[in-house]
DNA sequence: ATAGGTTGTCGAAGCGCTTCGACAGCGAAT
DNA sequence: ATTCGCTGTCGAAGCGCTTCGACAACCTAT
């Protein structure tokens, strides 16, 4: 293993010299400089990166922690990863990856370790038991979603009281007048994210100003359940003609139950989805949807946990403003309804 | 932050005492064990990462190289990298996220850093440009899939071949003659990933001995690339009943299709999957199909990984067995054909 | 010509840990 | 009673890097 003395004495200057041309932290003349890059290249020198950390405190390592959990939206999670970890290197930081399974311990591992300089928690709860100890350090962190309070907290996530209302609006808008939301799977409600439940406020208010009619159900993934969900709410609500579905495991499913009962899509009724864009669009309808905005999620996350890094930014709550495309799959209200 | 010395100090011993308790390599009598302990629960002491690394060069790091694409088998790559997290927290390692982006470089990278003890590479290809740099180094890796050439490398794969073999198996034993392959997307055959190569000649081979015929047709994912697949393996061989389906995303669109087209599954044409379980379980039909073992193959990986890094374990090539399971996807031949 | 400021380089200290050799203390064997 | 071999503990060196203060060498302003 090549080290930074080695370099030096190859190159002819002191190991400060080499230390300083790496980090640019004290000018350096261009002959030397070269001088040194040059051995650095001839040598193929990588510094070493526990001694870095050691001297420096810094591991240059950014902490990601994903739910245990691998049944709900996992290409999401895994479109956030990726760009945590592609936008992180791109700022020189690598990735940890931490499962949610340790829960609180992890943070204080990494906090009191010195193994990252930052984290990001994802698939956070409302009262997430991880929030004392990230408030209680002063190791910079972003959550990806929103807990109860985010007082001294910085958080990301996509704005689901909007999206929620801007799914509603395009229905009202296409004369849809009974909605029904097919919802998460009941485990997510009782785990409290938050996000599935600010979603059908933000729904719900609207559709109020607008006066329209909601009937909201929760549903797990599989044809099975959707099926079952599907037969309570025409049940109730015979009139249904527009859906709003949050959980993209039961996209395909309604899809396919609505077809099969006769009712065509868009022309009786209108279903829009709040997933992602790839979800939408590899549908058996080209569904109009509002977009779950991973990768700029990810990206934001780590850009702002550079800024904190940097000395740069502050604690703040980002919400991404959603954004409706319409596709096949929503229309205009049947006449007769 | 807490030191070592702090600990040491506050339990009345030295230093490598309390190093010695930690690493368990010298002996030391329980009454001082326990103090020491008592110390470090009291202090809530944890070992710098940086200063251990530096000191042992082990970094208790393992690198994971997982694609950057997220176009192909997400929920799969998801669950493996799960897996191996979760495994190797068991062992005492955490895992670093780095995505295909860097391509050799990372390799280079973390070797050259003594940022990760080993490294674990997913979707290696035939000819992958980072065999090489792992052949040259003395650092342990695993591969997930298999390359041309394995020599000095050890990796873990689903037996593919065996899969290919088995799924026809299963058809030509319920008196399928005419049996259509649904390929993965044409990019994972210009990629040489291999896997979806030897699973089309472990179907074949095993084909010619049964006397069936194969028709094999790579297919993207989504309904429009699945249609226009679809008519024409009906227009080849009309008198297809069975179905190998190995791009999970076409699995959906192909039984959506096949019922717009009156072709009764299992009734009238059979399918067979080679996808995750949970795919299997929650499409419309619940299928017959060959699993992708992904947390077996994460925890295999690290297994093998740690083995290494004792000093245990060798080089070799572990191929899972496939297990096909029998759903409501297929069934007898309709006799009329 | 001198003081003052820059610029570029160096030496040394030290980050927190592991690990090696040393050795005190003690029971067992001679 | 002396030697031998344990066991348990300690001190010190050193891992490869960063960073601080020091200081030549030079330039500029007086």
């Amino acid at each position: 293993m090549v080290t930074l003395a080695e370099v030096a004495q190859h190159a002819g200057v002191s190991a400060s010299t080499v230390s300083y041309v790496l980090s640019g932290k004290r000018s350096i003349s261009t002959t030397t400089r070269q001088r040194v890059e040059q051995s650095i290249r001839e040598l193929g020198y990588h510094p070493n990166a526990g001694a870095r950390a050691l001297a420096s405190s810094r591991s240059n390592i950014i902490a990601l922690m994903v739910p245990l959990r691998t049944d709900m939206y996992v290409p999401v999670m895994m479109e956030i990863a990726i760009a945590v970890a592609t936008t992180a290197r791109i700022h020189g930081y690598d990735v940890l990856l931490l499962t949610g399974e340790e829960g609180p311990d992890a943070v204080r591992r990494v906090t009191g370790s010195g193994l990252a300089d930052a984290m990001i928690l994802m698939d956070v709860e409302l009262e997430d038991e991880r929030l004392p100890l990230l408030r209680g350090t002063d190791q910079p962190s972003v959550l990806i979603g929103l807990p109860a309070s985010t007082s001294g907290l910085t958080c990301v996530d996509l704005d689901f009281g909007a999206t929620g209302a801007l799914c509603v609006e395009h229905l009202a808008k296409l004369g849809h007048r009974d909605i029904a939301v097919i919802g998460e799977a009941p485990a997510v409600y009782e785990r409290h994210t938050g996000f599935a439940e600010r979603t059908l406020d933000g729904l719900r208010s609207r559709a109020r100003e607008l006066g329209l009619r909601v009937l909201h159900r929760p549903c797990d993934g599989g044809y099975d359940a959707m099926a079952a969900t599907l037969a309570r709410i025409f049940d109730e609500r015979p009139d249904t003609t527009g859906f709003v579905v949050q959980n993209e495991s039961a996209v395909e499913p309604l899809l396919a139950l609505l077809r099969q009962q006769g009712r065509a899509v868009p022309e009786d009724v209108s279903v829009v989805a709040i997933c992602p864009e790839q979800v939408a669009v590899q549908a058996s309808v080209r569904l109009t949807s509002v977009a779950i905005p991973a990768q700029e999620m990810g990206r934001h996350a780590v850009e702002h946990l550079v800024a904190k890094l940097d000395g740069r930014g502050s604690d703040e709550v980002v919400l991404i403003a959603p954004e409706l495309t319409v596709r096949a799959s929503t229309g205009p209200a049947p006449a007769g309804s």
